[in-house]
RNA sequence: GGAGAGGUGGCCGAGUGGUCGAAGGCGCACGCCUGGAAAGCGUGUAUACGUCAAAAGCGUAUCAAGGGUUCGAAUCCCUUUCUCUCCGCCA
């Protein structure tokens, strides 16, 4: 969300960097500055009036111990005079207020001056690129062969048990997933971020914190009975353990590392998109998160940036960083780089991981603050990233290195799965 | 799932209709004391919104959440929610 002064005065330039967005806030802004003016007016009005029932209230029951009933009693008429009005403007400050929030949550978070403008991908920015691009022969498989082929994954098994975008991995595919998963972490502990297993459902109020609900709604797989969704991304439980909580200034930055399934229903995808490990239902990540001083957070997204860097790297896959375009960013994103890998088979850019910087955007729907040095309290930043998503990095993996003689392993991966090649 | 108990400030804990944003303690901060520390003493120590250019100050709200009774609610009533205990079920 954004911060309501920050609407209140300046108005015109959230206009202008919502368009990078390609979001016309036009009609939102107007109203939303006609419900703030009217609900402060209204409160100051409620205030005042309950201040002087309140008064009032005092001095019956003053007057009730001193004896002077019949005061008091013509007090009374004052008070419930009062009272009636307070109720009617009370009601009226409460749907100000509601109507405010609503029209609040509906705006995405600005973007950052670096955001160049566009509608797609297309319009993103390569900022680097690193590592050569593999030339493969002509008989290079891509993964879902290799995986049928080495017996890695069973595609089939997870359609039966549960349906397209639920693979099965088996043998030494499942012992790779484990073992990129104890990489991932291992790497985050030693860039200093603590470990936590989350839990893998949550409730709206934790949805709606990182700006899942309402924007996305229809992305995530809900469970009505109880009113619980699964986690898209470990960035939801993770960031919300710190929801409603004021931090110490010296408790900044908050890294926080965790491995989880993450659920997502992909709504409208098809194709090619969605061919093998491309696109999932259900997968394995290992997110990243930070909460920041708000002068540190653009200094911790490039740390984090760097930090997925090197873990491919380490993997030895050709990626690249593209700085996305206003189109592509998510709702409440402020700056997001996008790492891909090469998938040297497919001949295609697998996005692996997205580092995005927030601001205050979930800090102020979920009231996260630090007390400052000087003992006031401010939104923190939040950022998150993925370090990695499993899938596409094992299609890389199992593409770039494939050869005659079966797919070499990367040497970091080798103590985690305990041979140099799968044959 | 059944039965019962309970949710008060960073923590513990008092408070069953009246000046209570809330005693007391702990913790924390600052000051005094000390060679230094501990102890001791003193002062201070919630959040949001509003008012204001801003701060101070002031106003309002908040004792799980929402509603109700009352001139007045932490305190009484209703609903919801969460936690704990016992029983049942169960990895």
């Amino acid at each position: 969300m954004i911060e309501i002064a920050v609407i209140r005065n300046n108005g015109p330039e959230v206009l202008e960097r919502l368009k990078i967005k390609n979001f016309d806030a036009t009609g939102i802004m107007e109203r939303l500055q006609q419900v703030d003016a009217e609900r402060r007016q209204t409160q100051k009005h409620l205030d005042d009036m309950l201040a002087e029932s309140k008064s009032l209230a005092k001095d019956i029951g003053r007057l009730f111990k001193e004896g002077k009933a019949d005061e008091a009693s013509a007090l009374k008429e004052r008070t419930s005079a009062i009272k009636k009005e307070s109720k009617i403007l009370q009601e009226q400050l409460n749907n100000l207020s509601r109507e405010q929030n609503e029209l609040m949550v509906q705006l995405p978070n600005l973007p950052h001056e670096s955001v160049p403008p566009g509608r797609t991908a297309e319009d993103n920015v390569i900022v680097s690129s690193e590592g050569s691009l593999p030339e493969l022969g002509d008989n290079a498989m891509p993964h879902w062969e290799l995986a049928q082929k080495y017996q890695l994954i069973d595609f089939e098994w997870g359609t039966k048990i549960t349906g397209a975008g639920f693979p099965v991995y088996k043998g030494l595919g499942a012992r790779l997933q484990r073992a990129l998963i104890a990489f991932f972490l291992d790497e985050a502990i030693d860039a200093g971020y603590t470990e936590y297993q989350p839990p893998l459902l949550v409730n709206e109020d934790s949805a709606f914190a990182t700006g899942q609900l309402p924007d996305k709604d229809g992305q995530m797989y809900h469970i009505p009975l109880d009113n619980l969704y699964l986690i898209p991304t470990a960035e939801v439980p993770v960031t919300n353990f710190y929801r409603d909580t004021i931090l110490q200034a010296e408790d900044l930055p908050v890294k926080s590392t965790a491995y989880s399934l993450c659920f997502r229903r992909e709504a409208g995808s098809y194709g090619k998109e969605v061919r093998g490990l491309n696109r999932l239902h259900q997968f394995d990540k290992v997110e990243i998160v930070q909460v920041t001083h708000p002068d540190k957070s653009y200094q911790a997204l490039k740390e984090m940036v760097e930090h997925v860097s090197m873990l491919l790297r380490k993997l030895k896959l050709p990626y690249r960083v593209a700085r996305l375009c206003g189109g592509d960013m998510s709702f409440a994103a402020a700056l997001t780089y996008d790492m891909e890998v090469f998938s040297a088979a497919q001949k295609r850019w697998l996005e692996v991981s997205s580092v995005s910087n927030f601001e205050t955007f979930q800090s102020n729907r979920m009231k996260l603050r630090f007390r400052t040095g000087e003992g006031k309290n401010e939104m923190a930043h939040t950022l998150n990233g993925s370090a990695l998503a499993l899938p596409r990095i094992m299609a890389a993996l199992l593409e770039n290195n494939q050869s005659e003689k079966g797919i070499n392993i990367p040497e970091v991966l080798q103590p985690y799965l305990r041979t140099d090649m799968i044959r």
